[in-house]
DNA sequence: AAGTGGTCTAGACCACTCG
DNA sequence: GAGTGGTCTAGACCACTTG
């Protein structure tokens, strides 16, 4: 048996955190304080299993979910291995804009334009799937980070599912938060375009950089869970200034042919 | 027992594709073809289990996979539910740039401007790891989308992966599926860095779009499953022409927290 | 032949939700 | 209390790789 996995202390069965979470985590931990390395096997199923007297199912599971995270990969009949590729955190995530900032080590401030009721547009009501005459708020926000000015956002959500956020919400704190604390409300999924453009006379303005200067036209709406959407935002960022930085992956195979019931 | 569930085909046993998977097909299907609407509860995984006699077990292997892809999700003690989030296909993948214009339905072409053994650049080495003097094949060129010319593209290769490729790639196919057919190299994960700049004098004319015009400036890296850099990519495409279509979605709650061996 | 990962079973207990 | 999903067990057989 590996030294490495036998000297870590034992699994503690009939906590709060699932046997497969602690393998997971303790395998993970060893990957990353370099004890197992990129190109090595890790111990086998069966080895794992049996030294930390669990099932093989449940070391599968955890071994299943690194696979899914990309730090390791198996190959039937050879073995588990590390895989080089590294678990980054600066990819584009549904991230607030300041969970965004600190995340890339920035502190993060934002400066109201404006808050308040509105009707929406054609194409707010579309994407929120808003009723006839139904109202949204409208958020209006410059973006900063350390005290430069980094884009132009405006979040839209329906008044309805937020009906007393203009008196209680202090527009400097993290939207997100406030809606996941006060509301319950979970983003957990966002559909997003990118476009590059030119900063016109009020971004040019806002944003302290020269008219005409390149920039990145944002759209995005997020949903929660169950698929309903609750937030469309539209925003400006400064092409000086920022990156997308995207973990691209294949598309999953074997769900892609054949949609029919079988 | 849901009729939806019982009217379809008996399971093959046996079979090359596994339970699971046929399970996966067989809710997909109901799912996209309208049988189970979006906030509809799907059976159960014991009565699932039941009417197909396979273990629960492999019903929730199916079941897990589906909430991986976010068409259904789960909820401890009420059931699982189909969500209303769309299973887009265009979405950004490691996809190569034939595959990329096929989903979106346009039909891609290429003008190949070079293509060649060449000394790396510094940026290249680092990003490909290659030993000092290490060559690498450099294909350049222009894509094109129903013949209008979209972007530029530089592709780096390690020679030493593909040493004959000068003499046998036909530079209008895919680079892709020749690597995949010919050197069993699949792309898996590709990090990719897109900013918002400036066409210049000849991104202008190669693209026929004006001096100034917005575009995005890209660099990808791509990687085997091995963690092993495999392909490093600059280009240049048209903001007028092209968007970066993104679905974010929310990180992995369990795994960011004490990364430390437990 | 031995070892590996991939799939599958037939149970079990728990935590949670709802009536 | 009944039904649900979440986890776990102790086996089993298969496909695959390597010596």
């Amino acid at each position: 048996m590996n030294i490495k996995m036998a000297s870590l202390p034992q699994l503690t069965h009939g906590s709060f955190i699932p046997l497969y979470r602690q393998i997971q985590q303790r395998l993970l931990g060893q990957i990353q304080s370099g004890a197992l390395k990129p190109g090595e096997p890790i111990p086998s199923a069966q080895e794992i299993a049996a030294t930390l007297g669990v099932s093989q199912m449940t070391v599968r599971q955890a071994i299943k979910s690194l696979c899914e995270l990309g730090v390791v990969y198996s190959r039937q009949g050879k073995g588990t291995f590390v895989s080089g590729i590294k678990l980054e955190k600066d990819f584009r995530q549904v991230l607030s804009f300041t969970e965004d900032m600190k995340a890339r080590g920035s502190t993060p401030r934002s400066r109201v334009l404006s808050f308040d009721a509105q009707q929406p547009s054609a194409e707010v009501i579309e994407a929120l799937h808003l009723r006839a005459g139904e109202k949204i708020i409208r958020l209006k926000r410059i973006r900063q980070a350390n005290s430069v000015p980094m884009g132009i956002e405006c979040s839209s959500l329906p008044l309805r599912v937020c009906p007393d956020l203009l008196d209680t919400f202090d527009p400097r704190n993290s939207l997100y938060e406030v809606l996941a604390e006060r509301y319950g409300i979970n983003l957990v999924v966002a559909d997003e375009v990118a476009e590059a453009g030119l900063a016109d006379a009020e971004a040019a303005r806002l944003l302290r950089i020269a008219e005409g200067s390149p920039v990145f036209f944002f759209k995005r709406i997020s949903y929660v869970q169950n698929g309903q959407p609750i937030e469309h935002v539209q925003s400006t960022y400064r092409g000086d200034r920022y990156k997308i930085v995207n973990r691209l992956t294949r598309p999953n195979v074997g769900l892609l042919g054949s949609p029919q019931s079988m």
